[in-house]
RNA sequence: GUGGGUGUAGCUCAGGUGGUUAGAGCGCCAGGUUGUGGCCCUGGAGGUCGGGGGUUCGAGUCCCCUCACUCACCCCA
């Protein structure tokens, strides 16, 4: 059987890098639309980075290990960390708000199932240094946008919007107390996909004050709170109100979320959420920093992927080249060669045989490679300087010199 | 880490209750002759039937272990 890559890990050949590179161009594209600068961070980091703020039960779902040198490091899992050291080193000095994206790859050690690898690339897009409901709308937009650039629409994904303190404020009315919370918010996180957690609900608020929560989760009316309306209002006006959907049960798993919170969901709800963000405006002080508030998400490239190729937006395989140079008969391979080189100097992207080859077998190579056209070299035009270009969708072929060749 | 399902050529799959040199379609390569492709015809390469062990005269087919994929749990930054 040989080799074969890593559990949870991918090859790439090229028809899926391809599509990985189309989905990246579309982050990217997004992104500078809306005036974000890319950056990056180093792919190893301390694991005391990741631990400090998460937990020492972390390291368990990271690819952790102690390098040579005798130091505890972790392949990166998340952008957060490494993204509140830079803000905490450079803040003082940068303009607000700092707009920034990445496209990293992170490495996850899980069990890997559906949408769901031990590595993958996601794109993160974060705000820091303003508090305004209209940076969370932006990010919103941006993630949306990107989303948009590759064919997804209202029906086919939905953006689900709630929000930490209104979350809480719903919880204290009836007397969920600090304590609590946390639980409480991690039933309502898994009302979904959990039966069991109906029950659970009821167990630890009792009947009538779980029912209340469930009512809470049907009330389209909770839109209009304060915590909620301004982002609505906003993504209004960033042209994206028709994937935007307040949802109660939206939570999020993560503890540090402090305002708005949402997912991207594929509208079938078949699979795992696409995108997820919110607001995380104690994070950056709690890695040692400034006191700045932040926004932002973090889109991975699996389930997208997925998500594309069940609704049929993947596109064709792109052509390899836009020109095939055929040279007829073993003395024109000289020739051809000088025309390949020729069209490639003027940015044409070319391909031809490394041997001699039949003709026919020579427009079969063309069409494999995806060309439009076929450059034919043989004698006869060769010896008048021109070269004959045949259209290889109709057949028609034209006398061309080669100094007009390009 | 726990449990269920699956695992035959590059891809999609056939291979009743174990029986001779494991098949098809697609793809790939080469011919159908030397200046014209996509169709068609012919041929070829490619598989230790995920891997290991066991039962048997004999296993792709049965049993055990293991690995991988997949679904669920866990977790979801």
């Amino acid at each position: 059987m040989g080799f074969q890559a890593l559990p949870g890990f991918r090859d790439f050949e090229p028809e899926a890098m391809a599509v990985r590179r189309w989905v990246e161009s579309s982050w990217h594209e997004a992104s500078r639309r809306a005036g974000y600068q890319e950056w990056d961070g180093p792919p190893l980091e301390s694991l005391e980075l990741f631990t400090a703020k998460s937990g020492a039960e972390i390291a368990e779902q990271l690819y952790a290990f102690t390098d040579k040198g005798g130091r505890a490091v972790t392949l990166r899992g998340e952008m957060t960390p490494t993204l509140a050291r830079l803000v905490a080193a450079r803040a003082g000095g940068l303009p607000k708000p700092i707009k920034w994206y990445c496209v990293p790859q992170f490495f996850r050690y899980e069990r890997q199932q559906r949408g769901r690898l031990r590595e993958f690339y996601q794109w993160n897009v974060d705000v820091v240094g303003t508090g305004e409901a209209s940076a969370d709308a932006e990010v919103i937009a941006v993630a949306v946008e990107g989303l948009r650039i590759l064919g997804l629409e209202p029906d086919d994904v939905v953006v689900r919007l709630s929000d930490r303190r209104l979350l809480r404020r719903m919880l204290r009315s009836i007397d969920v107390g600090a304590d609590e919370e946390a639980d409480v918010m991690a039933c309502i996180d898994r009302l979904e996909r959990d039966a069991k957690a109906v029950p659970r609900l009821e167990e630890q608020l009792g009947r009538a004050r779980a029912q209340q929560v469930l009512g809470w989760c049907e009330d389209a009316s909770l839109a209009e709170a304060d915590e909620i309306a301004p982002v609505l209002e906003a993504c209004e006006d960033f042209g994206i109100g028709d994937y935007v959907r307040f949802d109660f049960r939206i939570v999020r798993g993560l503890a540090y979320y402090t305002g708005p919170v949402w997912e991207i969901f594929d509208r079938a709800g078949k699979l795992r959420s696409v995108a997820g963000g919110g607001r995380y405006d104690d994070l950056v002080a709690g890695f040692g920093g400034p006191d700045l508030q932040a926004v932002g998400f973090g889109m991975g490239d699996v389930v997208l992927t997925e998500l594309l190729r069940e609704r049929g937006k993947l596109p064709p395989p792109p052509s390899r080249v836009e020109v095939f140079v055929v040279p007829i008969g073993a003395e024109m391979l000289r020739p051809a060669r000088q025309v390949l080189r020729r069209l490639r100097d003027r940015r044409v992207r070319a391909d031809g045989p490394y041997a001699p080859l039949r003709v026919g077998r020579g427009l079969k190579a063309a069409d494999q490679a995806g060309a439009a056209r076929a450059v034919l070299v043989g004698p006869s035009e060769w010896a008048e300087g021109s070269v004959r270009i045949r259209d290889l969708r109709s057949g028609e072929e034209r006398v061309v010199p080669i100094d007009e060749l390009e």
